[in-house]
DNA sequence: CTGAAAGCGCTTACAG
DNA sequence: CTGAAAGCGCTTACAG
């Protein structure tokens, strides 16, 4: 049975409908033999209707396929209008799944996403790039790596007024609200998987050490080894910068070593990848001559051989954790001012690389 | 000098602004001292409007820095609100990229995306998809592979009642706009770049033949190979499904042959990164002992070794075209009946594996 | 518990 | 060329 809301039509024609189609709140509450007002009262404030009311308008609701219109709930202030997102334009398979995953939850939610690509990954040009964004505006602001870091330490950025989170950071930061997982737990427990194999000459390539979640994967790495009392050799701790080049060279210097290792752990999969091919190249069989572990599980670590064991960010739990608490932060702005860090599971996949 | 839109707030105190210090059209008309109306048809209308007048409302906007509130324009349905976007459920970087961008461009023109993953690949259920999501608000489609060759053929599809647009699909559709480059063209590039090398036994690595695009590339390779007047040897076309591991199966099959070939073009990077990995093992030096090319150009493609030459297509550009396409079919319905097909140009990347 | 009314910030047919 | 006014579809202080 479909109904076609005639009432909405005995109303003054309009200019121009943008989807002349469309159920309205009022062809809801006609239906429902109620005013518009308690439509809503009943769509957004749980309890304030009696029991039959609400039975009434939900029914209407489900009869005509009612779905709210969110511009004019935005127009209202009632709903989220913008979010602005800084993020980076770089080529990482792991950026790229973290927009994808911001993009998708943002669209669950309704929000209408502004993205600025920066290529100058300096404070300054950043936080201009934040500011731009909220004149234009974003009401709140959504950091990916390595902008939290960048803006992270800044006192200043509390002058722009709005609510930010940060996905994937290191820590805690003082203005801004994280959401991330347990890099140092992370790096600790994909390292264990190598000690359980019986390696002990295990090398680490980690991530730049400006960045702190390079910082925290190297102490996971550390932790392990300690635990199982191996002693950390400083020359099989190489700092690389995250790229492929990085951990090609890394992994040509310490396969050529005279006592080589017998596992590496790097920092992301993108260094891992390159370990892979270097040992390939050397003629080592995998991974009876070398372990290899990743981090971020990343498309790559399926399209390498042997596939990598590495570890997962739940990256769109993330992208709807900084969400969720950014609307929570624009309804309440007691909330923003209060610290905010929220730590969730990773996982350990286990792939044949160990 | 900052001016505070003082106007603004001696109008009757609203319930809740969405954000108060928002400048508006109101504050605008009053500092350039005319109506409201004449600034929105200087921004929307050009040419309505005195040179005089425009000037001063252009100057006005500059000073208060003045940016239209989307929602506003979107609920006098002059601005398109919401696109829908069916996104398959699988893990591609190319894919990746793709949704990366759509999100990018849509953002850029301030359009609303609303996402549905789709993990089952059949005609009805994604013709249901579709309908959900055009229920839900959607007022116009956005196509991702490989939904348009699954929608494409239906006649149904007009019965949406929203224009509806394609993103590199293999070649025009009858009721949907494509937007896409010519596969066969780039497969006969790339192909082109191995035979110029002085390659002749030359093995392709198809997609799954029933896709269009797997089709024409595999034509395009013909087509490079007709020309220079080298046979194409059917034990050397072998049809894949687009994964690392069919390409990985293949290029075992291939590489063992007693006659193996001097280079191989695959579909996609995914099945080249295969072949690389394949090709070290049996313990072949690359490029010297085999060319291997891939298509699409992901991140994939820089992080093998060596790197891979392969076709770029321009993800971004597509989807802007798409958007502006999709704005256009919903201002002027008569412009979504006729056919509309975008042919794009595509670029072969030349790295080492040739 | 329920509703009339004002308002969010914009656009546009219609007059002048 | 310019403007007053109605309207887009919703929410919310305020009354009853």
């Amino acid at each position: 049975m479909r109904c076609h809301a005639l009432s909405i039509r005995h109303r003054p024609m309009s200019r121009r409908r943008n989807d002349p189609g469309a159920v309205t709140l009022h062809a809801v509450a006609a239906r429902a033999g109620v005013s518009a007002m308690t439509v809503s009262n009943v769509i957004n404030r749980t309890g304030r209707a009696s029991a039959d009311t609400r039975a009434r308008v939900l029914s209407a609701i489900e009869a005509l396929g009612y779905v709210p219109n969110p511009s004019a709930r935005r127009l209202t202030g009632a709903q989220v209008a913008c979010v602005g997102l800084i993020c980076p334009d770089v080529d990482s398979v792991f950026l790229e799944r973290m927009l994808a995953g911001v993009a998708f939850v943002a669209a669950e939610c309704g929000v209408q996403l502004k993205i600025e690509a920066a290529a100058n990954l300096s404070h300054d040009k950043t936080y201009e790039i934040a500011q731009g964004l909220v004149g234009k505006g974003a009401q709140a602001l959504l950091l990916v790596p390595p902008f939290a870091e960048i803006l992270g330490g800044d006192p200043h950025v509390s002058r722009l007024e709005v609510p930010i989170a940060a996905i994937a950071t290191a820590h805690a930061l003082p203005h801004i609200a994280t959401i991330r997982i347990d890099n140092r737990s992370a790096a600790r427990a994909v390292t264990e998987r190598v000690l359980a194999q019986g390696r002990r000459r295990i090398a680490v390539l980690s991530g730049p050490l400006r960045h702190s979640d390079s910082v925290a994967r190297l102490e996971g790495y550390r932790d392990a080894l300690l635990e199982r009392e191996v002693p950390v050799d400083p020359a099989l701790c190489i700092a690389c910068d995250f790229t492929f080049a990085s951990g090609l060279a890394a992994a040509r210097h310490l396969l050529g070593l005279p006592d080589r290792p017998d596992a590496i752990v790097a920092g992301n999969d993108d260094m891992a990848a390159a370990v892979l091919w270097t040992a390939h190249q050397s003629g080592l069989a995998l991974p009876r001559d070398l372990s290899v572990t990743g981090f971020d599980d990343t498309a790559l670590a399926t399209r390498v051989w042997p596939p990598l064991t590495t570890v997962r960010q739940p990256v769109r739990a993330m992208a709807a954790a900084a969400m969720e608490y950014l609307a929570r932060a624009l309804r309440d702005p007691g909330c923003a001012r209060e610290g905010h860090d929220t730590v969730l599971p990773f996982e350990v996949i286990d792939r044949a690389s160990v």
